[in-house]
DNA sequence: ATGACATTTGAGTGATCGCTCAAATTCTGT
DNA sequence: ACAGAATTTGAGCGATCACTCAAATGTCAT
């Protein structure tokens, strides 16, 4: 018999995820929870323990969709590498939303913690690196299917390719224009095609 | 007749430049500053006027060593493009300095800042750029040397330079080994090495 | 309706934030 | 030696920080 929640979580933790997203865990105030949230501080505590604890939800929900929105965009692809380029064209072009969400929510928060916050540190690391993982699996995949040349290091491939993305991303947080951003994703896509085995 | 200043100005200035560097603007609490500057708050009010100026302050600092460092690395290489690569080079092994100090500044405040610190984040903005402007200097002095094809852009190519430079920082922040900081360092001079004009 | 329980409320906690200023100190010119 | 100017000091300002908890409110089963 438990009664209904009045607060709606998910609701709660997508608009504390924009929040932080924004504004970063340290620039973000109780206060500012409390506007976004329309909640009081009591039961914000109450159903989140701590600003940290919310952090960390709010960090994995964007781990888990960034992750969820990489693997559907790859596998809506024709193949393992055109899922790669399509994933390049989306971040590319995903200029239309927030501005102040074009950074990677992970590589904003490894930069704007300090030794202090131990926690996040270790977790946006762990989500770094889960996400080259997924990345390092499309690389294998293509290698399997002969797509790429057989002596290529999927891991290694992988880390560039965040790496590359990491960089695009810092671009379009510089409010580069659009078509600067789409030529910068086609150098990138024309560096995935220089990975195929020599036609000969 | 002033009288001999108590406290070392530079002294002080690279105190509070290597705290802002680690911490980032927000995380950085005036205790923090007066700890590594060794002054009491009224001190530091009439010597720097007030946090941000002093961010400011050592922010223009982090730019300027940074701009001189690029110009003698590249001035001291036998040309435009090995001073590149010699820069390249000189970045990714960087790594045994503070590794809180490996990602680019400017960057890391860039993402530290909010909308609210608003002259910051012009500032750093109006930097990155001078910095673009200084390495696209150098793809022009390349170009008029003919060491890169003539139809490249060196305003494009500095910005993907820049771009390239702080996604290889990002990777020495996570942490990642030297041996492959060097590796992308490399490809990275590889990449350089494929802008010369066809051998024919 | 009513008692029992779950949940929300918001004033208020101590700590810390960036910052001020009157007093103490240190230096300079004579 | 001493007055006056320059500089440092540090207690303490109001504001805000993350956070707490007794009281109020809402929702059950009966």
């Amino acid at each position: 018999m438990q009664r209904a929640r009045p607060y709606d979580r998910d609701e709660a933790l997508d608009a504390a995820l924009g929040l932080f997203w924004e504004k970063g865990y340290h620039a973000t105030s109780l206060k500012d929870l409390e506007a976004v949230l329309r909640m009081k501080p009591g039961s914000i505590y109450a159903a989140f323990t701590s600003k940290e604890k919310l952090f960390l939800l709010t960090l994995e929900r964007y781990y888990e969709r960034s992750r969820e929105e990489f693997r559907s965009v790859v596998t809506e692809a024709p193949g393992p590498m055109a899922g790669l380029k399509a994933f390049l064209k989306a971040v590319a072009s995903a200029e239309i939303r927030n501005p102040k969400h074009r950074a990677c929510m992970l590589v904003k928060t490894l930069l704007t913690t300090t030794t202090e916050d131990a926690k996040i540190t270790r977790t946006v690391d762990s989500y770094l690196e889960g996400m080259a993982q997924e990345m390092a699996h499309v690389f294998e995949q293509a290698k399997a299917a002969g797509e790429i040349r057989a002596d290529l290091d999927p891991r290694r491939l992988a880390r560039r390719f965040q790496s590359d993305l990491s960089a695009l991303k810092i671009e379009a947080y510089r409010d580069a224009p659009a078509e600067e951003l789409a030529r910068r994703a086609d150098e990138l896509a024309q560096d995935l095609d220089d990975l195929r085995p020599a036609p000969h």
